[in-house]
Formats: C-alpha cells, structure tokens, sequence
DNA sequence: GATCTAAAAGACACCGGTGTCAAAAGCAAG
DNA sequence: CTTGCTTTTGACACCGGTGTCTTTTAGATC
C-alpha cells in the first residue's frame, strides 16, 4: 500500500533521492533497508517515511554488485514430466515468496556432451546464490562438484539419499512402493508384474528394490517373465502390456513406475477387454494428473513434491528467508510419499 | 571449450583483469564484450586471447546497473495446465539459449486482490526487460497498463488477438474448433454437444463461437440441453458427462473446451456403458499429454504452443537474440492450431 | 561545565561494468 | 614534414547500492 510517484514510465526513485528527503546520508537509508541495529528510532522512521511517500524499491543489481551476490536461486532441471517439475518449482516460491530471492529456471539437456559447460557458463553468469537440481541431473555428481567449484550452494532431489543432508532432499519412494506392493498382496494377489523404470535412474532403481524387497518378505519373488523394462514414457507402458498381457498366465496386477507408464499397460488391457481393476490391478507412481483423468481411476504412490520444493528452498537458503524457514539440526531430509488407492486396484479375479 | 582457471571458488576474473592482461584499458575491453565496431582487428584478438585465457565472463549485475537495464525476461502465469505452462517456457528457452537473456518465473494469483501490487513490486525489483503474459492473465488489461506505465515491454499471449500485433501472439482456434466441428458434421452427426470452459476466459469464448459458427454454417444449432457449462477442470467434464449422457436423446459427439473436461466426460461414458468412439464420439483441446494417454486417445486442437513461446520471446526482445529472430514487418501474430485426430472419434452409431 | 564513552551518522572508496568526451594514432594530401 | 581528417583508444565519471573507517552526537560521570 506504499504511496505511488505517478508512474508513466518515470525513473525510479534511488537511495540517494530518499537520503536527500529524509535529510540523511545514503549510508543510512542503507541501514534501514537492510535493519541494521545501530541506527536511532527516530531516523529509521523518518527513513521509512521517506522510503514510502517515494515508493522506494531498492535496485536489486546493484545490491548484488556490492553484496558480490545475486539475488536469485536456480533451479536446474531435465524433467520429462512438467507437474513435476512445476510442482516442485511452485513450492519453492512459496518458500520465498516474502523474502529477496527470485527464482530462474533452467532448463538442461543432459542427453548432450556440452552439458556441463552449458550450466557452468549459466553459473558463471548469473552468479545464483545455489541451485536446485531436480532428478535425474540431480543423480549426476559431476553437477554436485561443480557447483561446489563455482562457490554456488545446491541441493539434490531424489527418490534417497545422493549426499549429506546439508545437500539433499529426498522422499522415502521405496518404502512406499512396498506399502503399495504389500496391499497386493493382501488383497491376494500372487502373480505380479513389474514395468522399471530406465536405466541409470536412481529413482527407478529405487522403485525396483522396494518392490522386490517387498515380494520377498511375502515369500514371494518376481518371475522373469512378469518383467518388463521402461523409460517412463506412455508407449514404454504399451510395450509392457503387450508383452505381459499376451502371456498364458499372465500377471494379476502390475505395478508400474511411473504413472504413464501405467496409463499405457491400462489401454493395452482396454484393448484386450481385459477388465480393470476386475481382473488386473493397476498401480502407478507419481500420481500425475493422469493418475485422476483415466478410467478407472489409478492407485498411484503420491510424491510430496510441492513441500520437498519448500524444503529445497530452505535447505538453500534458510539465512534469507526469515527465522522460521530455519530447518532444525538433524531433521531428516526425507519426506513421506504416500499411497493413494483409487479404482484401479481390487481383489484378483475369482478372490472377491 | 574455452581455458578454466582453477575454479575452487577462486575469485572471477574481471574486466580489469582481462584490461591488465591484453594491456589494454577496460574501456577497450567492454568494447570487446559488446561487439562495438570501432575497434582494431588486431586489439580485438588480442583481448578475445585474454578473455579466454582467464576464462573471463561479465559480471551480469554490474552490467545491468551500468546499461540501466536487466537481462531478463519474466514469465508470469497462472495456469491450471502445467504443460502448457512448461511447453511455452520450453519455447521461450528455446528462443534466448544462445543469447544473454535468461528467464524470470513468476506465477501469479488472479484471483488475490493483491495480484495488481505484487506484480507491481516484482517488475519493480527485478526490471525485467520485458514480461510475458499468459492466458488467462493476458487478457487483464490492468496488467498490460502496469508494465506500460513501469517501462516494461510485453506481450500477451492468447487465444484471440488481445492487442495491436506488437504485443500479441496468438493462436486461431475459433477456425480450429469449426474445423473439428465441421469433421464432425462429415461423418454424419447431428446432435454435437457442447462443454465451456470457465466464464471470463478469452479462450472458452472463442472455442464456443468457433463452435456454434460451424454448427450454423451447416444449418445446425446448439440445443440447450446439450449444453454445459464448465471451468477446464476434470471434475466438470464428470458433470457435464453425467447430464448430457442421461438425457432421453443424448449427443452422438461432444466437444469440450479442454481436455481434462474431455477426459471426464470420457469417464463417464465408460461408467455407463457407452462405447467411445462406437457410441460417443468426443474432442478435446489442448493437446495435453491426457490426451494420448487416455483410452481410447482422445482427438483434440493442438495449440502451437511451443512455437508460441518462441513467438513471444521474438516479439518481446528481437533485438536481444540476434538478426534472425527479427519479426519481418507485418507478419501475423497468429500461429496455426491443428485439429488433431485419434481415436475418440467415429460415425455415429447406425451411420458406420 | 569538562571529560569520557558508546551509539549514531556520515565521508569516501569500491563492486564491475558502460557512456562521454578528449587524446592519441594512423593515414592521405599538400 | 605539416596539416587535416578519420579511426582507435583511454581517462574519468557514473550506475545504485554496501563496507570501512572517521566524525559527530548524546548521555553518563565527575
């Protein structure tokens, strides 16, 4: 509500038009905005006065100039699944949504040899105060080490642990992914598939243990034709089904690693008049917006990534974003994915 | 491939050290920098040397300060669809990769009654060179106002031409729709129900006059009943499925102004029974990736929304990105949409 | 009132670039 | 070798803030 100079394009007001109003020195709007404690109440207010009645919005490149720091945070990513990372990127601006920062978003390709010279030169340029890398380029050490080179703070996302909590924020997908498994299990399912993700992801890798961890503490173990890989697109998913719908005893459920994925293996079943969930259960993970917009309805694991942006945010950045973006020593840089049960899981065939 | 220096956050060279080294003044250097043309061929390689040798990359902030002027672009949005959202960013990327540019996010709540002073404060802070406005708050005028007043160039983008072609880029979809209606009207039907997007939205007017245009010029017209309103989420297109598919006559096609709606609409068909594309035929817009992974895939408008971003990102700062990128004079700011078909869509049912 | 001390305010250089304008260098013509 | 002009280069102030150090002010004590 700071009282407005009547725009139309007029230069904005400096710090020296506000010490010449207030009748100070520059020095001392100075320590107002930056609430330097060795200043009189009686200054910082007629300061303030002036501040507002100029509409005053300090330059923030020349703070950054004479700070030697930006301003901004990045955040670093090669995501084939915009929610994702537009969830993600939404959580970090409510963390610093009162503070200085601003948020510049990158995109990389890590398909390309010039990848690292291309974020070097993106560091080097825009000089952020740290960047945020979103998986899978947070999985690549190379980028940690650099970014530890350029002086630049970061912090990896994962499905685990990729470094010491000061680095990382991740959420505990394996476990979750055994939850989802061992509801399976419990509603009879003996026979059940498994769609991987690609090669090289951690988060795929993860999935992968978890659901094998929890087959085998049922005594239970997966058969080689209930495999199929994947890479995470749609018709990675329509492969998989083909391959493990045509079988003589095909699976009774199948757990997908990723939710599109688990949209392909379900139109494959359509196709085949293969009733679901009656007589194939279908679980996704990350429970995209696809999850909710296909029928039936897809029982997914639900990743907290608006919070792990929040929590990203602060791991970063906590000394400019105010006392309570403080994260406790010691708290667990793990957070609580969740199952979600929808339509598309149900007792197998002949066990209702 | 240029030469590094140790790195190990070691201090950036800067301009002065570039000046010592080629033995030069710095002024000489900046020239260097921005390719000024009055400059020796033989100074200029000799300062290219240096630059190179100390791995030397300008600061960004102080040149912002000293050229009155950031190089950035922002992005402001508030977009239920994350991939559009992200396509367009994509394009934007795309557009400034090998320039100086980079690229602000910045979404923005419409519905806040503070939306006008927060955008305000952040044009304000950061100086961008320019803003991008997308649907739907590139249909607020206020906005466009705000950053004339603050001196900051934009554009909106849009379903319709919003501006004078400086500041647009839009797509055709009112054509668009009345082709795919028109597609419909061919393959014999008659009763095409209709599901809006939210009141207010540029772009669900626009699909709802290409629709009912095309419906008049074939001597058609929209019966109430089978009309519904809507506001682009899935939830509506449930409800707009549950009342159109229970009427004594129900639609032989439906056309929904987005995809989510259309995948609801989808669903419900399939919770009664009704075989899509056999009995129920259904479009789609947006293109979503729903679109494909939905069973049977859904026929929809592609909106060139990358190529938008690209647009826009021209439009915005042409002379920022090079010679190619300029605009020749009077091109239209309208991109092309394409209806998109797939399998959602068939004769009506008798007519096969 | 004089003296001492801590708190508050200011002077001035500096961050790393660019703009302006003057000086130097290069070259052709006289 | 001058002169006159154009091209190239450099000196210096400046963009709008902050850091350091000094000076001023205010309050306490004698």
């Amino acid at each position: 509500m700071a009282a407005r100079t009547g725009g139309q394009g007029g230069k904005q007001p400096t710090i020296n038009d506000v010490a010449a109003l207030a009748g100070v020195s520059k020095k001392t709007v100075s320590r107002v905005i930056n609430r330097s404690e060795f200043i009189s109440e009686k200054t910082r207010i007629a300061v303030q006065k002036a501040i507002e009645t100029l509409g005053f919005v300090p330059n923030p490149q020349a703070r950054a100039l004479a700070f030697r720091r930006n301003f901004l945070i990045a955040l670093l990513h090669d995501n084939p699944n915009a929610q994702t990372v537009l969830n993600f990127q939404q959580g970090v601006l409510d963390a610093i949504k009162d503070s200085d920062l601003a948020l510049l978003v990158r995109p990389v390709d890590r398909g390309s040899d010039k990848m690292l010279d291309d974020v070097r030169t993106f560091l080097e340029k825009q000089r952020p105060i740290g960047a945020m890398l979103l998986p899978p380029i947070s999985e690549n050490d190379e980028l940690a080490r650099l970014c530890e080179d350029l002086g630049v703070r970061y912090v990896r996302v994962g499905s685990a642990l990729l470094d010491d909590a000061k680095h990382c924020v991740s959420s505990n997908d394996r476990e979750v992914v055994g939850e989802a498994v061992r509801r399976l299990i419990a509603l009879g399912h003996r026979r059940i598939g498994f769609v991987r993700g690609p090669a090289g992801f951690r988060s795929a890798a993860e999935r992968e243990k978890g659901f094998r961890e929890a087959l085998a503490d049922a005594g239970l173990s997966l058969a080689d034709e209930h495999y199929a890989p994947g890479n995470y697109r749609y018709t990675a998913g329509i492969e998989a089904g083909e391959k493990l719908l045509s079988l003589a005893e095909p699976p009774t459920a199948i757990f997908c690693s990723n939710d599109e994925m688990a949209a392909g293996v379900m139109s494959v079943a359509h196709g085949k008049g293969i009733a679901v969930p009656g007589e194939l259960s279908i679980i996704g993970f990350d429970d995209s917006p696809t999850a909710t917009h296909i029928w039936p309805t897809l029982s997914t694991v639900r990743w907290p990534i608006r919070d792990m942006g929040v929590r990203a945010a602060r791991t970063l950045v906590a000394d400019f974003l105010g006392p309570n973006a403080r994260i406790p020593e010691g708290e667990s840089p793990v957070l609580a994915s969740t199952f979600v049960e929808r339509q598309s899981v149900a007792p197998p065939a002949g066990k209702a």
